[in-house]
DNA sequence: TACTTAGTGCCATAGAGTGGCACTAAGTTC
DNA sequence: GAACTTAGTGCCACTCTATGGCACTAAGTA
């Protein structure tokens, strides 16, 4: 059904392609096509329920001792190596989505059930936090966005090349912006810190005057 | 219409209500909702296609001298202030949107739009630097989770409050997230920098020590 | 042989969304 | 003032998605 359905949609267009046409292609009945799939969008992403299943998998199995944004990190790419697996497919299906309006709305509802997988998960590592479900909701979007990022450049190349290194790329600088952040504002709550910042241009006295005044009556 | 589509999606539910029902309530003609209505789950969304015209125009506006992320950060506070304006309707139409799941797909797709806008935009501001559109579509996605977080917030209390306090504090660290990111990259190539980092119980001959240490021959 | 159970096909139905046609009300041109 | 555009509206017919009910087959089971 799934090859049936995308000939069809490749060569007269997905609007312009009917159930009937579908089923009668595949040799099939009309209501076996709604057996599997709930909807005719459904049938161009086949194996985004698994993957979404595996993800949530994934990430409950963990021992709660690994670090939060690189684990969801790896989470995503989850995603990536279900596109990698069949890359002449997903480039197929990417060019099919980015020209139907109906399919895209439908990819951007599977990629905000990832996006709310993702952050749930870290809501639950961040329970603790002050601002944890903020600070939850801003890196599963960022992780989303960088994953989805990699992809698509990986997808308008045709497939052609590693994807697996532009997503670490993109990954590792989400991850980067997101540990900077932790540590700044996680360890100067606990003590409390002094920072001096200054050029090396400047003269020692007045280097001197300012860690006096930061220090106070110590 | 939309007066008289609420009221019956609020008693009899969304999928109960047919067009049929929300035309005869409402005293006009069938083909008439489809003239202002692309889809029954517009009438849900009403004034969202002016406010992304509007946030299009104000990131058009701009010199190109502003602060990249500050200016989407307010360009999001066009999308809360278009709910703020109606609260009541807002909340109404959040309970709503919750539990239909054909209403939050509707919802997620609106929103990508947003998303899209913001990512274009800053797209356009980093078109020099390396990783532009990576980071683009990072802070992009930051800055609306963070603002439908506060939303939500807001939302889930009964529009009871002011938004903005909480908008503002949610924006204010999408916008530190990132604003430590580019200093740390940007600035730090161009000057060298000294930083110390130390506690206050450190006695001051040890500060001291780190100081001429860190200046070496100056 | 009779009885479940999963999988399938066929049929009827409701309802969304589209397009065509006619009508009205307003202004416009001659 | 009469004929003519133009926008806005209502009505109607039609296509297609999606749902649900019913019957049939095949395979295993008592």
């Amino acid at each position: 059904m799934i090859a049936a359905a995308f000939e069809l949609f490749l060569t007269r267009g997905f609007e312009q392609t009917t159930i009937d046409d579908i089923v009668c292609l595949a040799d099939v009945g009309r209501s076996s096509f709604f057996r599997y799939f709930p909807s005719k969008e459904d049938v161009v992403f086949p194996d985004h329920e698994r993957c979404l299943a595996e993800m949530t998998a994934f990430l409950r199995e963990g021992t709660g001792e690994e670090e939060p944004v690189a684990r969801v990190c790896d989470a995503a790419r989850l995603v990536m190596r279900m596109y990698a697996a069949n890359p002449s497919f997903a480039v197929q299906r990417y060019r099919l989505t980015k020209s139907v309006p109906g399919l895209r709305s439908h990819e951007v509802s599977v990629v905000w059930r990832y996006e709310r997988t993702l952050a749930d998960y870290l809501r639950g590592r961040f329970a603790h936090q002050p601002d944890g479900d903020l600070r939850a909701d801003m890196i599963a979007a960022c992780v989303v966005a960088a994953h989805n990022n990699a992809l698509r450049t990986w997808l308008r190349s045709g497939g052609q090349g590693d994807i697996s290194t532009q997503m670490d790329r993109a990954l590792e600088l989400a991850q980067n912006v997101w540990r900077l952040g932790e540590e700044g504002e996680g360890a100067g709550q606990q003590e409390p810190v002094v920072v001096l910042v200054t050029t090396r241009k400047a003269p020692m006295w007045q280097v001197v005057r300012e860690i006096e005044s930061a220090f106070g009556e110590h």
